[in-house]
DNA sequence: AAACTGACCAAAATAACAAAATGGTCAATT
DNA sequence: AATTGACCATTTTGTTATTTTGGTCAGTTT
């Protein structure tokens, strides 16, 4: 009864976390103040003090949502009746793709580029290990199921983002760019199966 | 005989270039002041620029000087009687070690990490830009010569950089650091197996 | 009394300005 | 013809004044 009614009175957490989440894609890590996010979420700044400590569990929180929303976009893309290698490569492209179009995700790699702020620097790090962490779980059930070789999930899951992203990495000026069908196919070139004569 | 002789009168460039050197390796880019090369060298202000149009060039000049000792290594480590992934292995284990213990590289490295110093960064992708391209050739011979699949011998070559570099990385709290076998092991496992089950 | 607020404060960031250092030039010197 | 260092415009650094910020808490509202 406790999750079901409430209505009337405003819900001051939600909408903290609201501004929140509208401030640090706007403005950053750095340029979202504590004093602007009361203002946008309409209630004083001490209010934001009764559900987080300081800036950093605000901060962390939203990226607990973001995380959250990746997760929810891999689930959607995993496909029982797609072999591992496929559903692996939907997901590191979907999530990749979300994650570069998504606001919040993008204002902090500026962020990190531009000024280097550590604490969005700790939270883009997070949601790569969570990337990871998720991608580490799938890659155990493929090799208990035999579908792949036996590895270490953690190390191969590392291993498969640093790959995919090597393949996407654009910035750079170490290979030109490849294309959607060229990264998928090298990336099964290079992870799957291998440079060695068979 | 011009080759042979000279020995008398001093030869300027090589006081210049030597002490452009080491001001380099011990101060960086941004720490090293054109008149604190002069005065190393022993030379006034206005010889360096009879040689080099300004600091970059002379910068340019000693990066060339590094790649050129990074070739020196890779090619000593090379032996023709090994399989090419065993070179592979020792080639790039031996160029990242030499490079993770040579003074220029190391101070170039923490420049970069430190104040972002856009002709030290610009300096040190020159140097990943020559390892990619001396394992291309090396990638391409083995190609042809049937040792590994073919590939496009740039984008393995980076990829295996990458993928060496990934494994090495210990600075990232993405995975736990790895024994020098491990990292062999692995590489060997990721870059020439593959996940694939055959 | 429990939830909420915003004036308040120490600490940190920024702006404004003065002083020093730097890359590069070139007339004078060797 | 090769070399030099005083010289200069531009940056960088050091300094200090000013503003902003994260966080607190006594007081107000519900």
């Amino acid at each position: 009864m406790e999750i079901i009614a409430e209505k009337k009175q405003p819900d001051r957490r939600r909408q903290v976390v609201d501004a929140a989440a509208r401030s640090f894609e706007t403005f950053g890590y750095k340029g979202t103040t504590m004093d602007q996010v009361a203002k946008l979420a309409q209630v004083g700044k001490g209010t934001i003090y009764t559900f987080y400590a300081n800036k950093e569990e605000l901060f962390e929180e939203i990226m607990t949502g973001l995380i959250r929303e990746l997760k929810q976009v891999a689930d959607e893309t995993l496909d029982a009746k797609l072999p591992f290698a496929d559903n692996l490569m939907n997901v590191l492209h979907r999530v990749s793709d979300y994650r570069a179009r998504h606001a919040l995700a993008v204002k902090l790699s500026q962020e990190v580029r531009d000024i280097g702020t550590p604490m969005a620097k700790d939270g883009l790090e997070k949601v790569e290990k969570a990337i990871i962490g998720y991608v580490a779980l799938h890659v155990k059930a493929a090799s208990d199921k035999g579908e792949i070789r036996s590895c270490s999930p953690e190390l191969t899951a590392y291993m498969m983002l640093k790959m995919y992203l090597a393949l996407t990495a654009d910035g750079n000026h170490l290979h030109e760019a490849l294309s959607k069908e060229q990264i998928l196919e090298s990336f099964r070139f290079y992870c799957f199966e291998g440079l060695a004569n068979r």
